[in-house]
RNA sequence: GGGGCGGUAGCUCAGUCGGUUAGAGCAGAGCACUCAUAAUGCUUUGGUCGGGGGUUCAAGUCCCUCCCGCCCUACCA
């Protein structure tokens, strides 16, 4: 038997890397790991969902020393800014880890210890082309001309003593897992990739840094400092206190991940967790980019999307719903303000919040309560057929994280009542046959229901004011589905409605 | 160089194992309606499915080739 207590879900953003201010980028990760671990709440499952900063490595030790400040206390303060996308974007995270927590290196510790003792860490020299000015090895592919490829630089061969990861072992090993298991790496076109560089031959990887200390040291050798990617990839199993954490209940995860890490997850991850004997994930999603206006963001451009001021400008909900709305999870997207306008007053404004506007101020003019309900004809049936699936078909998508293809679903039958408002002509019975218009109008707003709390992890805010609106509060999706279509009581009270989404005057017809 | 993905209506994209007149949303045009946020509904314009060749009774869908765009090709994160 199943019950609420053993059904659990696990979904991470990866941690972010403050060295700027957080961006749209991040708010999007952020966003899509938000309502998919708010509708596995309303689904009924446990839910933990996790997100924090990496504060590892040389470029945070010298912006610390630019700052004049020590280095956690110049952390502590940037760290702020990266929590404030909680409430920007109304993010229900259940955690914020920083690998600079004793809870998080006091783990990290752990896993070295483990990979070692399982005979999976070695001592070598690490040996390559580097670059004095990037502070960046590069392989003697990279080179051109034999000189820095990102700087043009000299580059120098040096050697020095590292600690290796033992990847080459696992080659096989991952090539099977992603054969077994063709959803590990999602979208596909990305599964492809990070296949071909696999079959290309894994290296040992080098995990161990001498050439500068902020970070966790390898325990007893403290010359050495972890690899930024085994201290960072571990914040997913130290939040939940690894091993033994009341808290790993939880894992395996769902990460998601922008497509520039995507290797980090697929590859060095789980051959991490294999070489320390925990349970693999169960998906590493990539997602893709957005540009600004048909343009890479960038600050020359001017149209870099701070997350802060679009929220403000146009609503919290509105740029969640747009962004997971207007491209498919995995491509790239472009953020245009025109779009915007045109998602929010065409599928929000338009097509959304006036069917519930009509609908209600109908309802509370002309009845002033939850409609009556009498004989129901073919086409309530046949409009009331639509919700047979609706969360079934909402759930399946949410589970391969196609939060495009939910919403598409979910405006299906929004179109529908929008239709069958029209056909039934309510306003008509009201002057004719007023025991239909109140059957029509009931068949509505049973219906608006389902539409509130589908669209409810996507718009929590406003999918709260439909609520209220409707006077009736969402449990859960299994309630939902094996409840009654007609559950709305009679006597319950229906108040003049105001508009949830407004329309956005352009500047022609303003 | 090697590997991968994509090029379908003005825009963004669906098109499962090849099978009847190639679909959706938005944008455009017309009509209807008036409950509602100048909203909604209906109808409609629009595509030689990147070019060429081939296989097949039949190709957007398979094969070859060419053109164009994007991505990956390890230790900065």
């Amino acid at each position: 038997m199943r019950n609420n207590m053993n059904k659990t879900a696990y979904i991470t953003t990866p941690i972010y890397y403050p060295s700027g201010n957080p961006h749209l980028g991040s708010a999007y990760t952020s966003t899509a790991c938000d309502v998919w671990a708010r509708f596995k709440r309303l689904d009924g499952f446990d839910t933990m969902f996790l997100t924090g900063t990496d504060e590892h490595g040389l470029k945070i030790q010298r912006s610390a020393e630019k700052a004049g400040l020590a280095t956690q206390d110049y952390l502590d303060g940037i760290n702020e800014k990266f929590r404030e996308i909680t409430p920007i974007m109304n993010l229900s995270n259940d955690d914020f880890i920083r690998t600079t927590e004793t809870r998080h290196k006091e783990i990290a510790t752990k896993m070295w210890q483990t990979l070692e003792s399982n005979g999976y860490i070695y001592k070598d020299k690490y040996a390559g082309w580097y670059s004095v000015s990037d502070e960046t090895y590069y392989t003697e592919e990279q080179l051109i001309d034999g000189k820095s490829p990102d700087s043009g630089h000299d580059v120098e061969w040096v050697e020095e003593e590292s600690y290796f990861f033992k990847m080459s072992a696992f080659e096989e090993k991952l090539l099977k897992l992603y054969e077994e298991n063709p959803n590990f790496i999602q979208p596909s076109s990305r599964r492809n990739e990070v296949i071909s560089f696999v079959k290309n031959g894994l290296e040992d990887v080098s995990i161990s840094r001498t050439t500068f200390n902020w970070g966790i040291p390898v325990p007893g050798d403290d010359k050495h400092v972890m690899y930024v990617w085994v201290d960072a990839l571990t914040n997913y199993l130290s939040a939940l206190g690894w091993p033994n954490g009341e808290k790993m209940k939880y894992w395996p995860a769902i990460h998601v991940v922008g497509k520039d890490i995507l290797r980090f997850h697929a590859i060095i991850w789980p051959a991490m967790l294999m070489a320390a004997n925990v349970e693999l994930p169960k998906m590493v999603y990539a997602h893709g980019w957005w540009t600004s206006e048909g343009k890479k963001m960038s600050k020359s451009f001017g149209n870099v999307i701070d997350p802060k001021e679009v929220t403000d400008t146009y609503g919290c909900d509105q740029i969640r719903y747009f962004i997971l709305r207007e491209i498919s999870f995995g491509n790239d997207g472009d953020f245009s303000k025109d779009r915007l306008v045109e998602r929010i007053n065409s599928d929000l404004a338009n097509s959304l919040g006036n069917l519930f506007q009509r609908v209600l101020s109908m309802v509370a003019k002309n009845i002033g309560h939850v409609p009556a309900l009498n004989e129901l004809t073919d086409a309530d049936h046949e409009y009331i057929k639509h919700f047979d699936t609706i969360i079934s078909d909402v759930r399946n998508e949410m589970e391969t994280l196609q939060f495009h293809k939910a919403l598409e679903r979910i405006w299906q039958v929004i179109y529908a009542a929008n239709q069958y408002m029209d056909a039934m002509e309510p306003w008509q019975l009201r002057k004719t046959d007023e025991v239909r218009m109140q059957t029509v109008l009931r068949v509505l707003m049973e219906s608006f229901k389902y539409i509130t709390a589908l669209i409810k992890p996507f718009m929590p805010e406003s999918a709260e004011k439909f609520e209220g609106q409707l006077n009736w509060q969402m449990t859960s999706y299994e309630n939902l589905e094996k409840g009654e279509f007609f559950s709305m009581e009679e006597t319950t009270e229906i108040a003049k409605p105001s508009g949830v989404f407004m329309r956005i005057q352009t500047e022609e017809a303003a």
